[in-house]
RNA sequence: GUGCCCGUAGCUCAAUCGGAUAGAGCACCAGCCUUCUAAGCUGGGGGUUGUGGGUUCGAUUCCCGCCGGGCACGCCA
């Protein structure tokens, strides 16, 4: 595996600083993979990291380091470059590996263990009952998603929750705008809440309503029904994205369980809380806020802060030592006051809550373009792009790719006539293509695809296999790396490389040849391309056609 | 005004805990289908990484100032 050739490597040049600088500490080296080729296929910047204390030139230090490099299977050669690296080049074997090792793995390709199967909470949508998903929500859908199975690949035991806001004044908000349009419907003569949700959905709620012999009177009733009704909306748009959630959480069981009251008394007994102009204030500002935070309004009720603190207390209370919260970075606020909540609950209860719990992934806006115009997503204007609507027009697949292919944290401009009217250039064709292309290939030669795991890879010498090669084995990394800044987007980009690499490499070499090793040395190579794009492409949650 | 985030090719975006000559795609230009899928490939032009300093062998990356954009600054959620 690519893992034991860079710990091989790393080994190798431990030995060789131990002789040439024997105070020196291993844990200083480090390898990186250089962006040129020209640079070797692995690099080490170890003798510019010790010149200055050990006062010596770094190009000589090099030189002794590389003279005292320990002789070895996989390396072909080391030499001295630039300022003082260390260029390591693998011999033709070292890198075939990664397809032996791709080929033995199958699916499970790319796994690490940094997760110890321990549990992780990962909180994202969390979207109100009041409205069907907009793009930000599939952002973060696709993001969340991809981010969670990223982490069950890393082997952490990983739990999607759905943070349900059904208890808030929105949910009050919908309550009356879907009642006064079902008396709208009657022919009452009545005027719209003034911060009502405009939403020709609602119109649809208030029809269902009556069609269903509802009393509009009943404002409980219509409640319960609106919120039902926006729920199946809400599951449709996510079963349309292909994301499943292992728990959906009700804000109002903090209320019916009293954990809400517990985390007032709780905080209250902290000695953190105080009160002015009739409301119980915590002093948040202690840990990092910048203001304190009313915890209880002077008409008795709560801020939506305390059964947030609540919430994720329980995550804590739960077992999961672990969490990460992905939100929107119109909700980033948040983040202070909910750390700094847990860290005044700590000290009456102490439960030990780390001071950077939970985790947090901030993604910004989706913009939407449409007709060279951004459109607005106001749920209260009514002009709004839904998820489903965008998933209706480009497809699943695309949708996906595409909000997990950018950093959480750039704004995300989708433009809606670029991706209708030219759906052959999104990215996520390129490698769905490049997988197509391999399953016809290996369908052609007709043969069992299992006996390709044995094959000699001896006759693989042009650079193009030689790079392909190694570039599957970067794969094993570029997940580890990925679970752990929380940056799928790195994911789509690997593929977006790999499938490259093939095309050109198909492009140039034929697979089915006549010479009989060569071929079987080809498929193996292009079967295990295959079985990376596919594993690829399931963390993203992106079907691998076989045809195209 | 204060806090957080962002500023990289015409456009959309990358850049491995500070690494070597900052990379892709789209668009544009010129080529490649009697041969495994042309949703593909090959080549080309495109940059003072917003700006001014600092830190050091070395800065897109770290620190400070400024400019521009987004978001947040409720006893709303």
């Amino acid at each position: 595996m690519s893992a034991e050739i860079k710990s091989h490597l790393t080994d190798l040049l431990t030995q060789s600083l131990a002789l040439v600088a024997p105070q020196t500490p291993a844990s200083i080296i480090a390898l990186e993979r250089p962006k040129q080729a020209a640079h070797g296929d692995w690099a080490c910047n170890v003798a510019m990291q010790l010149a200055k204390q050990l006062k010596k030139n770094p190009r000589e230090l090099a030189q002794a380091l590389i003279a005292a490099l320990p002789a070895s299977p996989w390396l072909e050669r080391a030499e001295l470059a630039g300022p003082g690296f260390i260029n390591l080049r693998l011999n033709p074997a070292a890198k075939l590996e990664a397809v032996r090792n791709v080929l033995a793995a199958g699916a499970g390709y790319g796994r690490g263990n940094a997760g110890k199967r321990r549990p992780i909470l990962v909180e994202f949508v969390s979207a109100n009952p009041t409205g069907p998903l907009h793009l930000g929500h599939g952002r973060q859908a696709a993001l969340g998603d991809a981010l969670c199975a990223l982490l069950e690949a890393q082997d952490w035991k990983v739990t999607r929750e759905f943070y349900y806001n059904d208890a808030g004044v929105q949910i009050d908000t919908l309550a009356l705008s879907v009642q006064s349009r079902a008396r709208e419907q009657r022919g009452e003569a009545v005027s719209f809440p003034e911060t009502g949700y405009q939403g020709e959905y609602i119109r649809e709620i208030a029809a269902d309503y009556l069609a269903g012999k509802g009393d509009p009177g009943d404002l409980t009733a219509v409640r319960r029904f609106s919120v039902a009704a926006l729920r199946r909306e809400q599951d449709g748009d996510l079963a349309a994205l292909g994301v499943k959630f292992d728990n959906y959480y009700l804000e109002s069981s903090l209320y019916t369980d009293g954990k809400v009251e517990a985390t007032v008394g709780a905080l209250t007994a902290s000695g953190k809380t105080y009160e002015q102009d009739g409301a119980l204030w915590l002093r948040t500002t202690e840990y990092g806020d910048d203001k304190d935070r009313v915890m209880k309004k002077s008409d008795g009720s709560y801020t939506y802060f305390v059964p947030d603190v609540a919430y994720h207390v329980t995550k804590w209370q739960r077992g999961f030592t672990h969490a990460v919260n992905i939100q929107g970075s119109d909700h980033h606020g948040t983040v202070a006051r909910v750390r700094a909540g847990l860290q005044a609950l700590n000290t009456v209860t102490a439960a030990g809550i780390p001071l950077g719990y939970p985790d947090y992934v901030i993604h910004k806006m989706v913009t939407v373009m449409k007709a060279g115009e951004e459109v607005k997503l106001s749920k209260r204007a009514g002009s709004y792009v839904t998820a489903r609507d965008l998933i209706d027009e480009v497809g699943r697949d695309a949708v996906r790719f595409f909000l997990v292919s950018r950093k959480a944290d750039t704004e995300f401009v989708f433009d809606i006539d670029l991706a209708k009217s030219q759906t052959e250039d999104n990215p996520v064709y390129y490698v769905q293509y490049a997988h197509a292309r391999i399953c016809s290939v290996l369908a052609q030669w007709g043969a069992n695809a299992q006996t390709l795991g044995s094959a000699s890879l001896a006759a693989l010498t042009l650079p193009r296999e030689l790079a392909l090669a190694q570039r599957l084995g970067e794969f094993p990394e570029i997940l580890a790396e990925a679970a752990l800044a929380f940056a799928p987007h790195a994911v789509a980009f690997y593929l977006r490389e790999l499938a490259g690499e093939f095309h050109s490499y198909y492009n140039a070499e034929r697979v089915l040849v006549a010479d009989e090793p060569l071929k079987l040395a080809r498929l193996a190579l292009i079967l295990a391309v295959r079985q990376v794009l596919q594993n690829g492409l399931a963390l993203l949650g992106v079907s691998a056609p076989e045809k195209m």
